[in-house]
DNA sequence: CATAGATCCTGTATGC
DNA sequence: TGCATACAGGATCTAT
């Protein structure tokens, strides 16, 4: 559910409530979501118990908690469901249903992750030198994301152009570009007046750099207004749903007009996912 | 190696 | 109203 706006809102939250703080009391369950560690949920309580929060960083849809003076970091991923939410109090009963984690803070905080789903992840992982920065060594294999300093479109081009994948598949590819959900890859298309399903070598250099922005743009300004909420399936750490989906021009608006051409939005399945585009605006021309 | 498809879960919406 | 089915914002593993 939660792509890079989502995640990058809920980090600002944890920064702005948690940074700074000490974790005296860790509450976890033994859920899938600890299924990476080698000891489990057990590993993740030992490591964060007594632990001072330094920061929260993210590469993507991926967010990371550092401790002070600790060479691993906790690597947490919202999956599709993932919630993390903050109190300024105690919470009444231990570990709701649904919830896996509670870290109390030292100034009375509460800190929570909620996910019914359970496609999440929360995994302790070493961290590497990489580039100009530390990244945990368990996302070795994520690409970076459209909005960071390391972001190099050129070679990203270079790769996606020879793959003869759907050009909105390839967005979707964490390995190639990270951060890019559903949501921001239809938005993306639609910016660049592209359809999901032009392959990855028919684009050329000039479309791809268009495309790539488009998304980019669209999860810059997404970020500014606290991301896509649909439900409550999606709330920032303080509960407050994001207001993005006004500014949606395709996703989740099928037979709704487009707003440039008045056509109404289509629906369809590429690649097993939903693909919301516009059929007019929307169109391959190889000769362009 | 690159690609397509199945799979892990629960909650909600839709249709009969 | 009740029940069955489809679908959901994701990533990873397997088979080809």
């Amino acid at each position: 559910m939660p792509e890079l706006p989502e995640v990058e809102t809920i980090r600002r939250g944890l920064v702005r409530r948690a940074v700074g703080r000490q974790i005296t009391k860790v509450e976890s369950d033994g859920s899938r979501l600890f299924r990476n560690n080698v000891f489990g949920a057990k590993t993740v309580d030992d490591f964060l118990t007594g632990g001072r929060i330094a920061a929260f960083n993210r590469r993507g849809k991926f967010m990371w908690l550092l401790l002070e003076g600790q060479s691993r970091a906790l690597v947490i991923h919202l999956g599709m469901s993932g919630q993390i939410r903050y109190h300024t109090q105690a919470l009444g009963e231990p570990l709701a249903i649904h919830e896996h984690l509670r870290l109390y803070l030292d100034d009375g905080g509460v800190v929570s992750f909620v996910d019914p789903r359970t496609f999440g992840h929360l995994t302790l992982s070493e961290l590497e030198e990489r580039g100009n920065r530390q990244i945990p060594a368990a996302l070795h294999h994520i690409a970076a994301d459209p909005l960071e300093v390391e972001w190099e479109p050129a070679a990203v081009i270079e790769r996606a152009s020879q793959s003869s994948r759907h050009i909105k598949t390839l967005l979707l590819h964490q390995e190639l570009v990270s951060g890019i959900g559903n949501i921001y890859a239809d938005e993306g298309l639609a910016r660049a007046a592209l359809p999901g399903w032009a392959r990855g070598t028919e684009l050329g250099q000039q479309r791809w750099q268009t495309l790539l922005e488009g998304a980019a743009a669209a999860m810059r300004e997404a970020i500014v207004a606290g991301g896509t909420s649909f439900d409550s399936l999606y709330v920032d750490t303080e509960g407050n749903p994001g207001y993005f989906r006004n500014e949606l021009a395709v996703y989740a608006r099928a037979g709704q007009p487009c707003h440039s051409c008045g056509t109404p939005i289509k629906r369809m399945t590429l690649d097993g996912r939903a693909h919301f585009f516009c059929p007019v605006c929307q169109r391959f021309e190889t000769n362009i």
